[in-house]
DNA sequence: TTAGGGTTAG
């Protein structure tokens, strides 16, 4: 009877009783809070629930404490957990482990992480969990060195770590901590054989992946006894994060025929490999798989397929994506800039950006407004561009500029050939100009023919990277313009001496799903010998309407004859060919470049848009190319 | 109670 009497009362207490009296039923009884206080954060009434802790007072248990700390952590609502805290303590509650472990997740998860340690600190005693939970703070919010000394206090505190807590270091065994501190713990977590748990694993690999040691990454990957999808992602985004893009998509490929399931990061990191080899059509394939699966939804994932239809050179396609999109965010809005900046579409950009402010929804941010800058250089919009520049200078964005953004400036004025500007801008810098900057402006020296800031430029650039050969080509070009005959001989000598020799060249073209590859001078393309033919031929029928060699490309010191031969040789040059031959006529030839495209690669592929009537479209290591009819977007000007 | 993978610039 009396159970029955007590559900009875309970339920006209509920309805009729103020929460004065509610607390003095409570107490009369003995009634446990939890029922209560579960029904309200069950239902996320967090703010109900703190008064109905306060009305109970010392009466809040374990388990009350235990459920709303549990919504605070969900709702990620400090103030209330706050209150929480200070509940226990003005009724001298002692909160066991557990309980003071859900606190500093609170605090992590709520970005308080001076309160999260002073509440780890002040534990009397600690377990694993407790340890791995403030290893977790740090961790998470980027403190790698204070992650890793605690991690070893733990182990000198004699508790044993777990899975838990390998999988929660190594995410900081790398970039500051470096790759070595990483190897060790993969050490300590063989010596505890931790090292075939599939969380452990993932976080290995990972860490090794982004030291830029994927064999290693592939070596754990392989020794897993399962894989499940955070693996497999880990291992394809760790290649394509290290541009090795053909390697991340045969080995998605491979492990879909293996059965692997593909959620949104998987998508995510395998468009990134299909950005970097501008693989259109299978680009699209994963987009379809995207719809398929119903993931179409998550924005990051919508960010990628923006940013792989514009890298593919289909810049239509990722702007209806961005149109589609429900709710963006600033990487959406950043990637679309980007592309329509990279296919010299400054019309776009400014609009784009425009509207981004006049949404008013997401705010532009540092990388907003280099694309915005980048777009007008290569635009042609210098006064533009200016102005926003200034404007940020002036405070009036709220996006200080930094080095990058004078950079942007110093391209913009230099490829609109205002180089003295340029070079004055660059002595006006509020910081001290790196080889990148000076790059720039090396190389507007060159396409504007200014032989005196170019003898200067390049003369600082050999100081600051002597290993670099392309500024002793440039150098040595301009001194062989000015006629400075003796000076040219010793630059080349010099580069003999120092310069490292620059990255291949290579050049490939998606064609039927494949891609076709081709390194300057090619020996492994099965068709090598066809596409050399086509090549020779293509010179001399355009040599017929007007090409002419440009032997200022040619790096090395020979004679004109052998300089246009290793001209023939370009793997651009090559995959244009290849691009004429393998290709039905009027379709569009798609090359994308490792390199930026040299002066004569790029008037001979308006050569082959103007003669065959085909849009070329070229990415190299910069921009857009679309040349029509003979035309490129750039106005020849990159 | 604590844990692993993703997108953007020159």
């Amino acid at each position: 009877m009396p159970r029955k009497s007590f559900c009875v009362y309970s339920h006209v207490r509920h309805l009729f009783l103020s929460p004065v009296s509610q607390y003095t039923f409570s107490r009369q009884i003995s009634l446990s809070p939890s029922p209560n206080l579960k029904t309200l954060c069950s239902s996320g009434q967090l703010k109900e629930a703190l008064l109905q802790m306060a009305i109970l007072g010392p009466e809040v248990k374990f388990e009350g404490y235990d459920i709303i700390l549990n919504e605070c952590v969900s709702q990620r609502a400090i103030r209330e957990g706050q209150r929480v805290h200070t509940h226990m303590i003005k009724t001298c509650y002692l909160p066991s482990v557990y309980l003071r472990t859900r606190l500093i997740v609170l605090y992590n998860k709520c970005d308080c992480l001076g309160d999260a340690r002073e509440m780890f600190d002040e534990m009397p005693q600690r377990n694993v969990v407790s340890w791995t939970a403030m290893i977790s703070a740090y961790s998470q919010r980027g403190f790698a060195f204070e992650a890793l000394n605690l991690f070893v206090e733990m182990l000198r505190s004699d508790t044993e770590p777990n899975h838990f807590t390998f999988a929660t270091i190594l995410t900081s065994c790398y970039g500051s901590l470096g790759f070595e501190t990483g190897r060790q713990i993969h050490s300590i977590a063989i010596k505890r054989n931790y090292e075939s748990h599939m969380f452990v694993g993932s976080s290995l690999l990972d860490m090794y992946a982004k030291s830029g040691r994927i064999r290693d990454a592939h070596g754990v990957f392989h020794c897993l006894p399962e894989r499940d999808v955070v693996a497999c992602t880990a291992i394809i985004s760790g290649y394509a994060q290290m541009g090795l893009d053909e390697e991340a998509l045969k080995l998605f490929r491979q492990l879909q025929i293996e059965g692997m399931n593909s959620n949104s990061v998987t998508y995510a990191s395998v468009l990134t490999a299909l950005s970097g080899l501008a693989a259109l059509n299978h680009g699209k394939q994963v987009h379809s798989h995207v719809l398929r699966s119903g993931q179409c939804s998550y924005v990051v994932l919508l960010n990628s397929l923006i940013d792989m239809y514009s890298k593919c050179g289909n810049v239509c396609y990722a702007r209806r994506i961005f149109d589609s999109m429900p709710e963006r965010t600033c990487i959406s809005w950043n990637a679309m800039l980007v592309g329509y900046s990279k296919h010299g579409m400054a019309r776009e950009v400014l609009e784009l950006f425009k509207l981004m402010r006049e949404e008013n929804k997401v705010k532009p941010d540092s990388i907003t407004y280099l694309a915005v800058l980048s777009g007008c250089s290569h635009g042609q919009l210098e006064d533009m561009g200016l102005e926003i520049f200034y404007n940020m200078v002036n405070g009036k964005d709220g996006i200080e500029p930094d080095m990058g953004h004078y950079g942007c400036v110093v391209d913009l004025l230099g490829r609109a050939g205002r180089v003295e500007e340029a070079f004055d801008f660059i002595k006006k810098m509020p910081f001290v100009p790196t080889a990148a900057i000076w790059g720039s402006l090396l190389g507007s020296c060159r396409v504007h023919s200014n032989v005196e800031i170019g003898i200067i430029v390049g003369q600082k650039l050999l100081e600051l990277e002597p290993e670099n050969a392309g500024n002793y080509v440039i150098l040595s070009n301009l001194y062989a313009s000015a006629g400075k005959w003796e000076d040219m001989r010793n630059i080349r000598d010099l580069m003999q001496e120092k310069a490292v020799t620059k990255e291949p060249g290579r050049s490939w073209v998606e064609l039927d799903q494949i891609v076709h590859t081709f390194h300057a001078s090619d020996h492994t393309h099965p068709r090598r010998e066809e596409v050399a033919k086509k090549v020779k031929e293509l010179s001399i029928k355009f040599k017929e309407d007007g090409y002419v060699p440009d032997l200022s490309c040619v790096l090395y010191d020979v004679d004109e004859e052998q300089k246009e031969k290793v001209l023939l040789g370009h793997s651009e040059k090559l995959a244009l060919a290849f691009g004429l031959i393998a290709t039905p006529e009027g379709t569009t030839i798609r090359v994308i470049k490792n390199l930026r495209i040299c002066v004569d690669c790029h008037s001979f592929a308006k050569f082959v848009s103007k003669l065959y009537a085909r849009t070329v479209i070229l990415r190299d290591k910069n921009r857009f190319h679309n040349i029509v009819g003979g035309v490129c977007s750039c106005g020849d000007y990159w």
